[in-house]
RNA sequence: GGGCGAUUAACUCAGCGGUAGAGUGCUACCUUCACACGGUAGAAGUCACUGGUUCAAUCCCAGUAUCGCCCA
């Protein structure tokens, strides 16, 4: 037994020491040779550079309390924690950074030294992250934190790289790829943000040679007019059937360009039905171009400025589409500009418009990937959690495209890939690499490795199966791989879960994870986005200094329905706060009795009060298990809260008073080993939610009740239960409180004037269940002294009645009675029976419903009618009673 | 344009073929010996709208409206 409790909950006294003691006695730590069923959930890295925001604070309380719970359950669990590189981020960060500092920027530091300064940096800031999940009491085992770019997880990025490339899936092609002009590198499909905006549509007229004709093309992009190299117009289009096979006078240039007729390309209806046809700047115009063997003139330099020779040499895009439409105005060529809404392409983090470019690049083919990873996906190999993603997944896959892998950066895998006379090597390593170009003749020392780095998610694919030790073949890749749970929102489906399983799948055979589980985004409390210029960013570690981790924690799990979008509410953050100070309290009351404990309490026959609160705690055991299996942890938390403050605060601690203080040596004996019980489950179960404040108070149980000297490595379920007869006796009992205490604040009487009652049941052999009842009421509802008895017809006068299910409560007021406010309250009982009296009767008097309803249905409403029809009749008879005793 | 989702008490949300639930807020009373970050009692809902299926629809189906998200 530990020394007393402060009298009040405060979070700060206890979670930091608590959370160093676990870290420090290596509670977290999963070990590969245990003989307990693995369940591993691998934590999606984070960026390196990151700090935590809500959609963290909620991803950590969602895993951590799978992984507690499932530790608390038998078995090995293993939460592996680390970040990813971010190379994008990373190196803006880092270039930031030099240039607010004045310090040489990345392009005069060189590629060493400027690497050099980003681990400086990583050394310094890369591990604010890991400390805020610290914060929020997250059950990581830190012993295997791992860094995409460690020395281990490169091997296993090099790995995989060529593995892919020996067997054809990884390839080097110039390819038309997104481009961001902002960060001067390739961007993959999912790193392009596409925003709604209003442009403008020209109508641009062509001159079609050796003709007076012009051919008017509709385009968004006028100065891409410079790379034109065909007109397109739909074969089937009579207006301009007879143009197929002319050429264009391209104006501001002295080319000729062919007019195709393209039925791919074109819209009959948009625009003019004629389209200017840049392959080398456009996905479509790309496609076209090869259907029709078109050259591609590219235009634009790296940083998206006008790179042909001529007039608008230099000029970036903007100007050059001012200067092009304002030339060809000059030239009476253009016919009008309309208003045009459409979406345009943005750099995620630059911000800067994409432009597709044509450009040399590393491919990996996606599709033989997707189709496994679909078939894991249909054979339920791996399930999606809510399910209504699946849709959102499949369409994802089966519409997926080459994924262009090397990024124009420095800050990353540099591609293992080496170049020399032409010819590529690809290789584990250099070594590896001269050894080959040796073998085909070339002298090694020509070799020079590819500048470019892998896409960051390129090795985030790889994470489940890297962090364990892949390729090597490791204990850890045994005990824990393929993983259990991959946990992450919704948006992020497509970024790294189908990566993983992608690549999962195909070097190990297996899905990383049997179970795909997303949650929602957070939101403000108004449904706002949160964002840094609308200022309403809540911080997580703001509220966990206001209100705990604790409470932090279980309002954002019991806010989040599956997959559903929370608005997180910080009164309702507060409420749980209340909540756990009530926790704190109960705890507190109990352990002025729990220090006297002995097992031999146990042993003590349990009343029907003791019996109830373990049959309820064995229920809530259910329903969370049941919860947790249908990953429903909103539900099972509520499931907890309500056990613990609505049947263990309000009425089995208050029940319990009495025995515990006034009690025989065997009353107090039974009612400390049911008050132990209850507490005793309740904080194990509300122990993965909460790991702070249930650890803080676990050492108010006896000694002996404590399997673990932590709450986090105790079972989650203590032996107990369901008994449903006490659950009957005690309902009744609970009823019957409600039915006094309501009388009592309609008529305006004390709670703790004493009045002398009857509890009536219809039959004597009801009688018995009335028991617990009778005590209740004089424990909780100032009873005075309680009779049991069989309703009869000839009830006593003066007294008030009230009728719940199945009994009858009548409270002696002689005297005092107020005859207008029992009036009042006795026509309203007997209006809202008479409500429920005529469904009933309705429902009933249905033929068809008789006929047709399951029998079960029939039964309890006719139940239901005789139970109306009994309390009319008390009811009418009470007031015909009153009345008599005005006169 | 395609797809997905939402619409339930004042607010934030669960629920789901057969008596409409929670938390917060609100009202009244109570500082009683774990807790006022509390207790007791209470008010509060045409479950968006229109049809359909069914003995029975908040729930299933179709459509409408409004809002949100994703993709092109």
């Amino acid at each position: 037994m530990t020394a007393e409790l402060p009298k009040r909950y405060d979070p700060a006294d206890i979670e930091r020491v608590l959370y160093d003691s676990w870290e420090s006695q290596g509670h977290f730590v999963a070990d590969p040779e245990s003989d307990k069923p693995a369940y591993t959930i691998v934590l999606p890295p984070p960026n390196v550079t990151g700090s935590l925001h809500v959609g963290h604070a909620l991803t950590a309380a969602v895993q951590d309390t799978l992984i507690r719970f499932k530790r608390m359950t038998g078995h090995e669990a293993l939460w592996l924690p680390g970040t990813d590189h971010a190379g994008i981020a990373t190196q803006m960060v880092v270039e930031r950074d030099l240039a607010r500092r004045g310090e040489p920027g990345r392009e005069e530091l060189g590629r060493e030294s400027f690497l050099d300064k980003v681990w400086d940096w990583k050394a310094t800031n890369g591990s604010r992250i890991q400390e805020q999940h610290r914060v929020l009491g997250a059950s990581l085992d830190w012993s295997r934190e791992r860094f995409t770019l460690d020395d281990g997880f490169s091997k296993a990025v090099a790995e995989a790289f060529v593995q892919l490339y020996e067997q054809g899936l990884l390839y080097r092609a110039e390819r038309l790829i997104n481009w961001s002009p902002g960060l001067k590198t390739s961007l993959s499909d999912l790193e392009v943000d596409h925003r709604d905006s209003t442009g403008s549509l020209w109508h641009l007229a062509y001159p079609v040679s050796g003709t007076e004709e012009h051919l008017v093309v509709a385009t968004t992009r006028p100065e891409t007019m410079l790379g034109d190299t065909a007109v397109a117009v739909h074969p089937e289009d009579p207006r301009y059937a007879h143009l197929i096979g002319q050429t264009i006078d391209l104006p501001l240039t002295d080319r000729q360009i062919p007019i195709v007729g393209d039925a791919i390309l074109v819209d009959l209806e948009f625009g003019t039905g004629a389209v200017k046809v840049t392959p080398a700047h456009d996905f479509n115009d790309f496609e076209t171009g090869k259907r029709h063997n078109l050259p591609m003139i590219n235009i634009l330099d790296e940083g998206a400025h006008v790179s042909l020779d001529g007039p608008y040499h230099g000029l970036h895009v903007d100007d050059a589409r001012r200067a092009v439409v304002a030339d060809l105005d000059a030239l009476g060529l253009l016919v009008k500009i309309e208003d045009h809404a459409h979406s345009v392409g943005h750099c995620q983090r630059s911000g800067a418009v994409v432009e597709p470019r044509l450009s040399l690049q590393w491919f990996v083919s996606t599709k033989p990937m997707a189709e496994k990873a679909m078939h894991a996906t249909r054979s339920g190999e791996t399930q999606i959690v809510p399910k209504r993603f699946e849709a959102t997944w499949y369409h994802w896959m089966e519409n997926i495209q080459d994924w262009c892998v090397s990024r124009q950066l420095w800050w990353g895998h540099r591609i293992p890939a080496w170049y020399a006379q032409g010819q590529v090597f690809v290789a584990r390593s250099e070594e590896e690499a001269r050894a080959q170009a040796t073998a085909a003749g070339i002298n090694p020392d020509e070799l020079e490795q590819d500048h470019d780095v892998l896409d960051t998610w390129f090795s985030s694919g790889l994470w489940p199966m890297g962090t364990l030790g892949w390729p090597e073949k490791t204990a850890s890749l045994d005990k824990f791989y393929p993983t259990d749970v991959l946990e992450t929102g919704h948006d992020i489906l497509f970024f790294w879960v189908a990566r993983m399983m992608m690549m999962g799948i195909h070097f190990t055979g297996k899905a990383p994870f049997h179970t795909i589980f997303l949650h929602g985004m957070v939101r403000d409390e108004h449904g706002q986005k949160m964002s840094k210029t609308k200022e309403n960013v809540i911080d997580p570690v703001d509220i966990t200094n206001e209100y705990g981790a604790d409470a932090l924690r279980l309002g954002l799990l019991l806010m989040a329905a599956p997959g559903r979008d929370i608005k997180l509410s910080i009164k309702r953050i507060e409420g749980y706060r209340n909540f756990l100070t009530k926790v704190w309290n109960a705890t507190r009351f109990a352990q002025t009795y729990l220090g006297d404990c002995k097992p031999s309490d146990w042993e003590v026959a349990a009343g029907a009060t003791e019996q109830w609160i373990r049959s309820r705690l064995a229920a809530t055991q259910e329903t969370v298990k049941e919860a947790f299996d249908a990953y429903r942890l909103d539900e099972a938390g509520h499931a907890i809260y309500h056990f613990v403050w609505h049947e263990l605060c309000d009425w089995y601690i208050e029940l319990a008073k009495r025995p515990l203080r006034d009690g025989t040596p065997d009353e107090r004996a039974a009612a400390r080993a049911a008050l132990a019980d209850a507490l005793s489950g309740a904080l194990r179960l509300l122990h993965p939610f909460c790991p702070f404040v249930t650890d803080a108070l676990w050492p108010a149980l006896p000694a002996f009740m404590r399997e673990s000297e932590t709450l986090g490595r105790a079972n989650l379920n203590i032996d107990v239960n369901r008994n449903l007869a006490s659950e009957a006796q005690i309902g009744l009992a609970i009823e019957a409180v409600g039915l006094l205490r309501g009388l009592r604040s309609q008529m305006g009487i004390r709670q703790r004037e004493p009045l002398a009652i009857k509890l009536q049941v219809t039959t004597a052999d009801e009688l018995p269940n009335l028991d617990a009842a009778a005590q209740l009421l004089v424990d909780l509802a100032s009873a005075q002294e309680v009779a049991l008895e069989v309703r009869s017809t000839d009830q006593p006068r003066g007294w008030a009645v009230a009728t719940g299910e199945g009994l009858t409560l009548l409270a002696n007021l002689a005297g005092k009675v107020d005859v207008a406010a029992e009036t009042t309250r006795l026509t309203a009982e007997i209006s809202k029976n008479e409500k429920e009296l005529g469904k009933c009767r309705g429902k009933l008097g249905n033929a068809r419903f008789v006929e047709r309803a399951p029998e079960a249905v029939v039964a309890e409403e006719r139940r239901r009618l005789s139970e109306f029809e009994r309390r009319g009749v008390e009811l009418k008879s009470a007031l015909e009673r009153l009345a008599e005793l005005e006169l």
